[in-house]
DNA sequence: GTATATGCAAACCGTTTGCATGGCT
DNA sequence: AGCCATGCAAACGGTTTGCATATAC
């Protein structure tokens, strides 16, 4: 029997040690149910979740992506100064950020080459290296 | 006889075609008087005109912040969800992010090279690309 | 004189939290 | 049973806005 949507969610739960509740259920199986990467945030999740008719919560959505983010389940990714996404693939990888659109897509990491970066200051090391690529329309 | 920090401030701002009230100088001195580069947060801004004994709006801080923005005297960078900075050196460069104590600084230009770029999808064009190097203390 | 900047407080928006209720193990 | 998750509404922090006053040109 093929593996459902809701089989991915709850083995993509259990595999983090969650609890899986019927709301992390809906979530889960909404950012990974058809096993492609999604950018979300809380707000556009829980959309989601309601057209799909499911009854959550706003709260419990930033509780539950919060939680998703906290086992690495979820990567957050910060753009605009005002909300944060959060990016169902875990690598690290670049960013498109659509700035018409607000919206955050993958970038393909094979045809990105950093071949030299700054040294990190003394006493310091580096955590991370975001790098978004802020696309506009061709003029 | 040699060029004063308010002389730079006023410089700046004309420069720009901005009025020169009072609190714009005031704030134009404090960012650019030295000469040097500054990454500031509209409530790090306020504090030193405050510790300077000056009078000035937060709000009046905001706006003035945004209004050098969008004349080009200075770029906004976001790094973390919560608050914009705002900085001074207005060409292209990657920052350093020190997640210990939220603090954003230049990294150096000529250290960082990107030798290859993903290509931009069908009708859009690069406006920017963000280089972000988070900074953790060394374990 | 007229347009624009400022100050202040209130509105705003995304996000977090406190507390009572409900569900997983 | 015990602990953890959920819902709701209220709190929160950074930012913006509306309106009356003051200032540059």
């Amino acid at each position: 029997m093929a593996k459902t949507q809701a089989d991915r969610a709850q083995a993509w739960l259990s595999h983090a040690g969650l609890r899986p509740t019927r709301q992390r259920l809906t979530l889960a199986e909404l950012l990974v149910g058809d096993g492609k990467h999604r950018h979300v945030t809380a707000e556009s999740l829980y959309s989601l979740a309601l057209e799909k008719g499911e009854k959550v919560a706003l709260a419990t959505v930033y509780n539950t992506l919060r939680a998703f983010c906290e086992v690495g389940l979820v990567h957050e990714v910060t753009v605009d100064g005002s909300k944060s996404y959060f990016d169902t693939r875990t690598d690290d990888h670049p960013h498109f950020y659509w700035e018409e659109s607000n919206r955050l897509t993958d970038a393909p990491k094979a045809e990105l080459t950093i071949s030299r970066l700054p040294e990190p200051p003394e006493g310091m090391e580096i955590a991370k290296v975001d790098v978004v690529i802020r696309l506009r329309p061709k003029a």
